[in-house]
DNA sequence: TGTACATCAGTGAACGCGCGTTCACTGATGTAC
DNA sequence: TGTACATCAGTGAACGCGCGTTCACTGATGTAC
């Protein structure tokens, strides 16, 4: 009579690690990043506060961890984008909107990516051999043909990069609002600001 | 014989706000924008927790204060880049190398003009007819000789915007550690990057 | 010039809050024999 | 197959902290007469 009904949960999680994670990118999702605090995560996980520290040394442990999926996710659309693009040039400016929407999506995720980030100086230290940045580099070569100075690409990677981060950053201020609508839609703004960065105009002539 | 001395401070400060405002400024540079609280700031000015309530309606009120004043401050040093290039290409990059470098030089300043910036998805009002926005738009309709329509102009001056955005986000991240060496300091590196930008090549083509 | 009084700009104690983290604990699980 | 026991993964209460803000207050200032 008294067996564990459907909504009484088992003393042990099964995979509470991962549920924490999960309830983080919820809070993000619904409250944003100031709400994301150890103990909200464990409250929307339906846990007490000390539960997480069995699967997290601290609260940046977790943060980390959340950050990480991020980027992930990112690499992930940016793939997807790559794949969809026809030719070379599509495939840049594609590359360019893909990045830019996933910040626009996935506000708060983004946020924590970065702010993770400058705490540390630095972007995820495997991003040089695989992930986000990788696609964005191998693009950029594939497009040039491969004929590209190691240290040109390297820049016109950052550049692009770096574009890409400033968009993301500003994509939602009022202030373009005119300018989106005058040129239909958000994605056609997108698609201007790249054009007017002329991004890679120097590998182009070369 | 119990007269003031020196170091006794009256019962009214005198400028309170203007000493609140320049506090705040002091806990950024040797902080960090975490240690940013009202009552640290009232600490640091000398004054009881209260006492910054007779003069911002809340922290928010001063925190704008603050970020209003840095970016006076980025106009003023964008305005100096201006006046010291000598033709107009090299105004538009040392007005980009202007922007990174006050965004190194006062990091914890730039994240809070940042921060109101974003909480209000919008930057500040006013800079589509004054300060640090116009300076850049002015640089590109100069270069470009007056003869680009408006939505041309403007679509440059966000994608220059984005792109010194980004670039002083990431500036300092240790990834770029070894092309900094290899071009030659921090300077040529930027420089680098923004001709890897190709900025205004759309315009310059025109 | 002197005085009464309103106003201004401080004080310091207190409020309630949510936070990260630790602690002693206990229920559940799995393994050795 | 059954049992003793170590280990794992939870609980919930408590810690100390700094925060933003409010409150009744008081010292200083300036103004009207």
């Amino acid at each position: 009579m008294t067996q564990p009904a459907a909504d009484s949960r088992p003393y042990h999680h099964g995979d509470l690690s991962r549920a924490l994670v999960d309830a983080a990118r919820r809070i993000l999702e619904t409250e944003g990043p100031a709400a994301l605090s150890l103990r909200a995560v464990a409250r929307e996980a339906g846990v007490s506060p000390a539960a997480p520290y069995h699967h997290f040394k601290d609260k940046g442990e977790l943060l980390e961890a959340v950050a990480h999926e991020g980027w992930v996710a990112l690499d992930k659309r940016l793939t997807e984008a790559r794949s969809k693009a026809t030719d070379s040039k599509d495939r840049m400016t594609g590359l360019g909107v893909a990045y830019v929407c996933f910040a626009r999506d996935n506000p708060a995720l983004y946020r924590v990516m970065y702010d993770r980030s400058r705490d540390k100086d630095s972007l995820p230290e495997q991003m040089k051999e695989e992930g986000a940045y990788c696609q964005v580099r191998d693009t950029i070569d594939e497009r040039t043909g491969g004929t590209v100075s190691p240290i040109d690409l390297e820049l016109a990677t950052i550049a692009a990069w770096c574009a890409g981060h400033g968009l993301a950053e500003m994509i939602s201020f009022k202030q373009f609002a005119p300018l989106k609508e005058m040129l239909g839609g958000e994605e056609a703004f997108l698609r201007a600001v790249f054009e007017h960065l002329g991004m890679f105009a120097k590998l182009d002539q070369a």
